[in-house]
Order: structure tokens, then C-alpha cells, then sequence
DNA sequence: ATGAAAGCGCTAACAT
DNA sequence: ATGTTAGCGCTTTCAT
């Protein structure tokens, strides 16, 4: 075992209650008791042990992040994000990923809350329903969803909303089609992953709607694929085979997926942006290292990270003192930060046919 | 304050005792009492509080990481690797960056300490020299680096080895760079991430000299550079503005780094691979879907990860029963996975001048 | 300014 | 099979 604080107080012959006001209020200690304290912390190697303490006060300053996958750049960047805040707030981080199985969100968020985290930031596979924010909420455990975009609350709900960090990802969507529209395409389909694994994908599918309606355009059924991989799909190919029926512009549902579109359309002997353009969305800083440069909607991942760490911060203290005081509403806020469209190579003007 | 083991014992009629054993070894409790201890748990919604457990066991069934960024796809897929290991394995894992910054791999691990992680899994700039390490050995606490690796152990160092995961950098660096020889290069620079910054970059050196030497050509001093970002230097310009000066092939010491030199490459007007071969090191997922395709020699970075997050286990779990049985030593092992060279078509081979 | 003591939630002897 | 109790490391009254 490690030195705790009774021995440090044996060492320096004082009791384990002075070691403990001299970590915690250095003020309230005689200079001299103080130096002796020190020099036995020193000289054991004493190390404050977060356990105790966090058993004691009944928090941890520990925040709990629940992300998809590691594997896509932009949940890495949100949780860059949350740590580089959360280091500078002096929280620490435990985390952990779904694999995007919605019915893994629940035993990680269970999980979390074993360790007693004071709060937790996540995104989740549909905001809308969920049975894990509802035990959130039960529970009364701040929270803050990163990337999902809440509707409306629920009639009857609390005043209490849920508060959330993302883009607005229905006129994202639509601002990136729009920019299709503009460059002068009419035939435009979305590929999407999957609608079930993702309540943003079918945002912006909305808004991909949203922007063909605005310009009479005729919007097509999404094609939803799996993960990141694309389409050995039969019907897929033979859209893309034939030059009249297939479109002018792929508008992707995020970054990955449309640069694995690319190398698909490569493969079946297209040229983006020639034959076909192709429209991404995260705006992955490596989109813009590629030659073309992959034209896409950026969303600032790690600042949303920043964001929703900061706002979990400021929840947990603020239900913190409404439990000291008396249960004062807790008031969330939905931040909704700005997207930006970034042009690029791979969306062009379409060659006139 | 959340129900505790206490309130469920009341509830239920039995002692506290009784509710603990059915927690931890449920067959040495009647089903009786064991139906009336679920039902209490379900109507109090009890959770168990791992603080006090951990406190209690000495132990957190946590594991401390330390990466120094996780904008870097590399060091994301090896943190997901060792979520999916520990979640496997049951443990939590709590994770630190160090943004590249020697002086704060130690405040990372302090913070770690403090928690009472079982152990730590890091990534540091120089694994040779490294107080960090040596804190880390003096306390006790079992620890696997990943991607440094190790020299000889130092003179007189306890048979205690200290345990890596990494690939063999040297020599995939040759080999990355044989392949550009064989290829027919002959003149060939290497662009690299700041020494001091990351051992791994050293070894990559010391595997572009061999390289060049067995193939009996003359190696250049390697060109550091800041980050990912490149070379607005001056004398780099130059160098490529000059198409007798210039090396017909650039070997980077990681792949974003490539990417990001084959932009500046372009900026300069030269197209890859016609003018120049660019070859990268670490084998991103997306290098695979650009076009070219980046040539790099790939590690297998979630599998680092996974390996790491095993050894680490295996390693607390030895160290645990040596504590309880009477010290026994404690040997560590050096993980070398295998590497393996892509190739691509931002490598060719240079065209006759 | 300092000490004594209680207690946060839990587990593990040690009874019974 | 179950209860009693001590104690993990720490903070915080309450005394002095």
C-alpha cells in the first residue's frame, strides 16, 4: 500500500487532520507545522489518493464520455476537444464506445455512473427515444449530448431540456446541396450511413431534401450503406454504369463515406469531378490535404468538444450548489454552433451532357 | 446522495453483510434472500458504488493512458484498441493527451496516480531517458509503452525490463525505403517529425541510413519539421524548386506528414509520383483512399492498442498475486508486431532524367 | 492552530 | 447462511 495520510501525519507528529487541512487550505496551518508536513510528504512520496477523497465528498471530478467509434477522425477530435478542456478545468476523463450499438449505450452509461462520474457527455444513435437519457435524467446525472440535435422536447417533458453541442445539421445538409444545386447540378442522390445508427444522418437527409424542394428539384430515396464501407450493391453499380440515369453529384453523409465513394467511383472507371462530383460532410481536416480537395461541411469537432465539456462543467456545479441550496431548476442549453461549407475540387460544375 | 448498500440491506431485513455477498459471490446466499435483496436493488435502483469498493480493494480495475494527441489518426485507433481490450476485460480506462509536451508527461501520470489507476499504458517523447518512467518504476505501478521503443535495458538496471508494444521502427523504416530504392531512387530525403519530440522518428532515421547504405548510397541529413504542417523553409523551397538538387523521392516519418508534404508539393507545381515519389510511415486508413494511393509501411495501430491493454492486465494481475504471495519479480516483455510495406501509387519509380 | 472522532460505501474476517 | 465489526483514505464538524 501506498503512504496515506496517517502516516505522513505520524511522520510529522501531528494529526492526520492538520495533513488534511494543510492540502486543502494551506492557510489554516502554522508555517512551521506546515514545513514539517512537507518535508514528510517528500519524503514518503505522498500522493493524495482521489478514492478517499471522492468517497468522502461524493464526486469524483471525473466527467464520463460515451463516442461510437474512435475510428472516425471526428469523435477523436470531439474528445481531443474534452480533454483539453476538461484538463484545464481540472477534470479528468474516463471513456468508453458503443461500437454504434445502440444497445451498448445503456451498460456503458451504467458503467460510468458505477464510477460515480459527476456528469457525462455522449452521443448516441437516436437522441429522440432513449432509454439511457431518460436514466440520466432519473437519475439526475448532468449530461451533455455531443453531434445529436434535439427536437422539441416532448409534450409534458420538464422544463428541464436537455442540453446539447452540435451543428444544425438540416441546414448544414442543406447548405451543402445547395452548393451542388448552384454549381449546376440537378440530379443529385445522397448516400448515407445508416438512418437507424444515427439520428444526424436523417437530419441531413432533411435538409438534402430541404434544398432539392427550394430549387424544384426532385429529391431521390437516400441509399444507406453500412458504415464506412461502400456498396458492392448490384443496383448501386448499375446506376453508376449508366451515364444518363446516373447522377451528377453524390452528396455523402460524412467525410469517410464519401472519400470511400471515391475510390469506389475510381474503381468503376469515373473521374470525380469530371464523370461525377462528390460532397462530404465534417470537413476532416485530411479532406483538404487530398488532390481533389474534398468538397464537404465543416463542423468543428473539437470545439464542440470544448463546448460540451464547459457546459457539463457548469451544470454539475450548478446542481451542485442547487443541492447545497434547494432544488433549483436545472436550465440546459442547446448549442448549436456554426458549419461552414468547405469548396472543393471533388464538386464541380457538371459537364453539360 | 444515491442509494447505498446499506439502504438496500434495511429494505431488504438483512445485514449489509448479506447484500455484499450476494453482489460478489451470489451462490453463499439463500434464494429467498436473495429475491427479497434483487427486489429492494430494483425498487431503490441501486448501483453499486465502485469508489468504495476500490477504496476498500486497493485496486480500481482502471487503467491510466497517456497518448500525446489524438489528432492523430494513429494514436485514436490505438486508444480504441484498448477501450475494446478493457472492455472485454472489464476495466475502465481513463485517458490524458500530452499535446507532444515532455514536461507534461509526468503531471499525466501524477493525475493517473492519484486516481488509483491499476496501471498505465504511454506513449512518451523519449522512452530512453524518461523521469516518468522512472516514477513510475519506483512506485511500482505497472506500465506498457506503446509505439516508443525500448534500447537495451541501461547497465546495472534490474532484471525488470520495462515492456513495449510497438513495431520494429527501424527496420520498417528500411524497409520503407528499400522499397523506394528498389524502386530506383536513388537520392532520397527524409522529412521527419521533430526528434525530440518522438523517439520513434530517431529509429526511423537510423532504418533510412541503413537503408541508403547497404544500397551503398549517400543519406542526407533528415529535415525536421514542426507537427503535421510543413515547411514554408526556405532552403526547402529551394531545394525542390531545383529539379538537379531535388530528391526524387521523400520518405516521411508518418503518413499526415506525407499527406501534408504531397499538398506543398503540389503548391510547388510538381505532381506525385511523376516528379517525386512520397512514401509514408504508419499506414492510415485513409491513405488507402486517396489517389494515389500513399505508399507507407503500416503499423498496426489497434492492434498496438489491444496488445497493450492485455499485457498491461496481465502484468497487474502477476504483480497482484506476487504482492500477495511475497515479491516476486516481475518480468516485462517487449511486444514487436509486424509492419508491413504498402504499396502505392504516390511511389514509382522515378522517371529517367 | 490543532486534535479527536465520525462517516462516505464497501468487503472480509470472524463470529454465530 | 447470516450478522457484527473493523477499516480502506479522506474531509469535516466539534472541541480545545
Amino acid at each position: 500500500m501506498r503512504p496515506s495520510i496517517k502516516q505522513v501525519a505520524n511522520l510529522a507528529g501531528v494529526s492526520i487532520a492538520t495533513v488534511s487541512r494543510l492540502l486543502n487550505k494551506p492557510g489554516s496551518v502554522s508555517a512551521e507545522t506546515a514545513e514539517k508536513i512537507h518535508r514528510s510528504i517528500e519524503q514518503l512520496g505522498f500522493r493524495p489518493n482521489f478514492t478517499g477523497r471522492n468517497l468522502r465528498a461524493g464526486s469524483s471530478r471525473t466527467v464520463g464520455v460515451v463516442v461510437p467509434t474512435l475510428s472516425n477522425t471526428v469523435f477523436a477530435q470531439c474528445l481531443q476537444g474534452i480533454e483539453l478542456a476538461a484538463r484545464e478545468l481540472d477534470y479528468s476523463v474516463m471513456f468508453t464506445t458503443t461500437e454504434y450499438l445502440p444497445e451498448d449505450e445503456s451498460a456503458a452509461v451504467e458503467l460510468l455512473l458505477g464510477h460515480r462520474v459527476d456528469g457525462v457527455i455522449l452521443t448516441v444513435a437516436d437522441a429522440g427515444a432513449n432509454a439511457t437519457l431518460d436514466l440520466l435524467e432519473r437519475e439526475r446525472i448532468p449530461f451533455v449530448l455531443t453531434y445529436n440535435q434535439l427536437a422539441q422536447p416532448a409534450a409534458g417533458q420538464a422544463a428541464g431540456e436537455r442540453a446539447s453541442v452540435s451543428v444544425d445539421n438540416r441546414a448544414a445538409a442543406c447548405d451543402a446541396v445547395a452548393h451542388l444545386i448552384q454549381l449546376g447540378h440537378r440530379r443529385i442522390q445522397m448516400l448515407s450511413g445508416r438512418f437507424n445508427a444515427s439520428d444526424r444522418a436523417i437530419q441531413r437527409y432533411y435538409g438534402y431534401l430541404d434544398a432539392m424542394r427550394a430549387a424544384g428539384l426532385d429529391p431521390l430515396p437516400a441509399i444507406e450503406v453500412e458504415r464506412h464501407t461502400l456498396t458492392a450493391a448490384a443496383d448501386y453499380q448499375q446506376m453508376m454504369a449508366d451515364p444518363v440515369q446516373r447522377p451528377t453529384a453524390l452528396f455523402c453523409s460524412n467525410d469517410l463515406l464519401a472519400m470511400s465513394a471515391m475510390r469506389d467511383l475510381r474503381a468503376l472507371g469515373l473521374r470525380v469531378p469530371r464523370d461525377i462530383s462528390v460532397m462530404g460532410f465534417d470537413g476532416i481536416p485530411v479532406g483538404a490535404l487530398m488532390e481533389p480537395v474534398l468538397a464537404s461541411v465543416v463542423q468543428p469537432s473539437e470545439q464542440i468538444g470544448d463546448v460540451a465539456l464547459r457546459t457539463l462543467v457548469a451544470a454539475i456545479e450548478r446542481s451542485a450548489a442547487a443541492a447545497a441550496a434547494g432544488g433549483a431548476p436545472v436550465t440546459a442549453a442547446r448549442h448549436v454552433l456554426p458549419h461552414a461549407v468547405r469548396e472543393g475540387g471533388s464538386a464541380a460544375s457538371p459537364v453539360q451532357a
